[in-house]
DNA sequence: AAACGATGTTGCTCTTGTCAACATATTTGG
DNA sequence: CCAAATATGTTGACAAGAGCAACATCGTTT
């Protein structure tokens, strides 16, 4: 009977271990200081051994662009829930994406600045387009719900994304005078109020 | 009479030199193939040349955002001048912020993304309050006018901010489905308009 | 069981940032 | 007006990282 030995030629699922250790050495040390030798000496493999996972550097961030935008899918949803009117789901929605971006800066660094060619990667760039989705699907239940007007709701989206995006980028860069994450999560509920009561007024 | 020496041991004004070849590099290649010694290269002069006029590559890039952000407050002062009444000016100041970035996506790049501890470095931080308060006067010339309501000037500020800065990251970044200039300054203007229209709402 | 492909490893090469030591020009003080 | 101090560039080194190539080991398929 063989001794387990302290560790096994063939990993398992180095995979997994990788984009793990990855997020981890993302979220510690933000994208800037990100090593591909560094993520495989967190999992405990040889500098190259990653690459046989992963095309090169700019692969493996994709990949953990592609989880955040599946976890930021989910932030958006979670938040839209606690809300009964569709108008006000909408809002929470757009709050989550915020609350989001405020509590996995490193992993919205990547999905957004960090990660060239992100068409490239269809995959990754799906899971962008689901979560764009459901900023869209809660504004077209809005206008369903005759809560927001009935203009193009691809514009109305875009607009409500610019804004909580502006907003998520400069909290995350320390531009906006706000200490604590409630103080901007409030900024966020006031300025898509006022975003939302402008798009109401266009209507009239 | 000496022969013109083909290149002077002394470059003359290295500084400004480095920094116009610091803006080509970053402007054609992007931050992230961004490198000293390539900026060197371009200036004709050795690799360790420009650490006799900053300290390190953070240096640099901080004094290229610095520049940056001079450009962008001439660019949103040329812009708003082009209006008469003053909430047209605050729009359209927000339409050259967007149009800064659009012409010039890797030095809006630089000042935003990749150019950490900005508020270690007095003057270029400096130059960014600077073009923030350009966006806070022209809200409280409007709202002087009464064509805003007389809310906090720094909440309507840092809204109509956030506004544009998402369209230019999402523009930059071609999350917008807007192919040309025109198409990104057209949706510039429908969404800042309806913000102000929500702005103005919220008085009411 | 032997061949094969998948998965890891070791060992390079090239590039970069940055430090240290040296060289040359410019300015300044005696 | 010249020597010393200072500013500005240069060469050479080192460590670290990206990625390539050749080799090793494991699991799988004939």
């Amino acid at each position: 009977m063989k001794v387990q030995p302290v560790r096994p030629y063939h990993h398992g699922n180095l995979k997994e271990a990788l984009l793990a250790a990855a997020l981890k050495l993302v979220g510690a040390v933000g994208p800037r200081a990100f090593t591909l030798r560094e993520v495989a000496r967190l999992a405990g493999v040889s500098h190259n051994a990653p690459y046989r996972h992963f095309r090169d550097r700019d692969d493996l961030l994709t990949a953990i662009a592609g989880d955040g935008f599946n976890r930021l899918a989910e932030a958006m949803l979670e938040a839209a829930a606690s809300a009964s009117g569709a108008l006000e789901r909408m809002l929470l929605g757009g709050r989550g994406y915020v609350q989001f971006a405020l509590r996995h800066p490193a992993h919205f660094l990547v999905m957004f600045d960090y990660c060239d060619n992100l068409e490239a990667y269809p995959e990754q760039a799906a899971a962008g387009r689901r979560a764009f989705q459901i900023l869209l699907d809660l504004i077209v239940a809005a206008q369903e719900a005759g809560q927001l007007p009935s203009v193009e709701p691809q514009a109305v989206a875009l607009t409500a994304w610019s804004q909580v995006h502006g907003i998520a980028k400069l909290a995350i860069g320390n531009h906006l005078p706000f200490e604590s994450e409630t103080g901007v999560l409030d900024f966020t509920d006031f300025a898509t109020r006022a975003l939302a009561e402008g798009l109401v007024s266009l209507k009239a």
